[in-house]
DNA sequence: ACCTGAACACCGTTCAAGT
DNA sequence: ACCTGAACACCGTTCAAGT
């Protein structure tokens, strides 16, 4: 599976490319930021994108794509730490990028391939989330309810303007379910 | 405050347009809803709905307002219900228009008067789930979390697939929080 | 294989002109 | 006050042509 010169250059560009919408999409938006704008950033003409993505939510799942592995890395180093700050730092992930997740899920009747990459996003993140309560002691089942209405609450968190004080609240709600935090982590 | 004849058309032609828009924005989105597709419904020229509204976005908000208003009715006629009907019902409301919830949240940072309606809908949301809550017997406290918590959990549910049986466990368990619903209800 | 200039169909919105 | 035809700037995408 040795890559030649000609696949190296291909994602070299493909990664230009992606740099670029990455750092547009998530300054200004999907809907606000064209296709030729991210070809002008990348220093290509507005049609060469088409030679590397079907579409624009083609380049937009390459993109998301690339921020979930980079995701999944610094997760990676903090799997140790207790469940509230990984909670924490999932939503601050989230929140970075929280213009996109809107843009998914405003995307999802319009689009199948936003659907189905939606759909095993959720899918992964359930899997993780519930491993994780699970290797806490959790039961199953306990898990894969706490898991779902945890991603919920993230979720809308994103999409609604609150103090710090609310979102602590409520992650503090939904973790005294079945779990108990160190309340000595809040203050 | 009496209206005019010349009152009177303008609501009656404003009614036809909204109708009309209403109708496209659930059956089709709203972004893939042209204004001349509204315009062309509502028996007019495109540039006409400019007369009207200032732009596409005011129009959507009418559109909102407009089922506010008919869902408000609505639920007055149900008010004495017991509390898990009450949800469900409203889940079911929100899932025949789960279409614009999404649209509304993409267009948040695009769009103030949008951001703006949407604060104001939930400020409304809350204040009528809480006092619900409150008169249930609940604290004032316990009441805000669980009206922000499961004002979160009914917006994930309109954006992920999921079976009946995950969205009565979810529900389930939201409400196990403060709160013991008839179980018998779910059968 | 990769890239582009030119074009296409469509979009939200504006404007000058009509009644 | 209300409505419209025509136009504007822009959009995602396609295609034929170049290397």
């Amino acid at each position: 599976m040795a890559r030649n010169k000609r696949d190296v250059d291909r994602a070299q560009k493909q990664e230009e490319i992606e740099l670029a919408a990455t750092r547009l999409f998530l300054e200004g938006g999907y809907d606000a930021t064209s296709m030729a704008a991210v070809a002008g950033a990348a220093g290509v003409a507005p049609n060469t994108l088409y030679w590397y993505y079907a579409n624009k939510d083609e380049l937009l799942i390459a993109v998301l794509n690339r921020l979930m592995a980079r995701t999944l890395e610094v997760r990676a180093g903090i799997a140790e730490l207790p469940l509230p700050e990984q909670l924490l730092w999932l939503i601050q992930v989230f929140e970075q990028a929280h213009n996109l997740v809107l843009t998914v899920h405003g995307r999802l009747d319009q689009s199948k391939a936003i659907f189905d990459w939606h759909a095993q996003f959720h899918q992964k993140l359930e899997a993780l989330l519930v491993a994780t309560l699970v290797a806490q002691g959790m039961s199953e089942e306990e898990a894969v309810t706490l898991a779902t209405a945890g991603t919920f609450i993230v979720e809308g968190l994103l999409s609604h303007p609150h103090t710090l004080e609310q979102r602590e609240k409520v992650i503090r709600w939904l973790l005294s379910k079945g779990w108990k935090p160190d309340d000595s982590y809040f203050v």
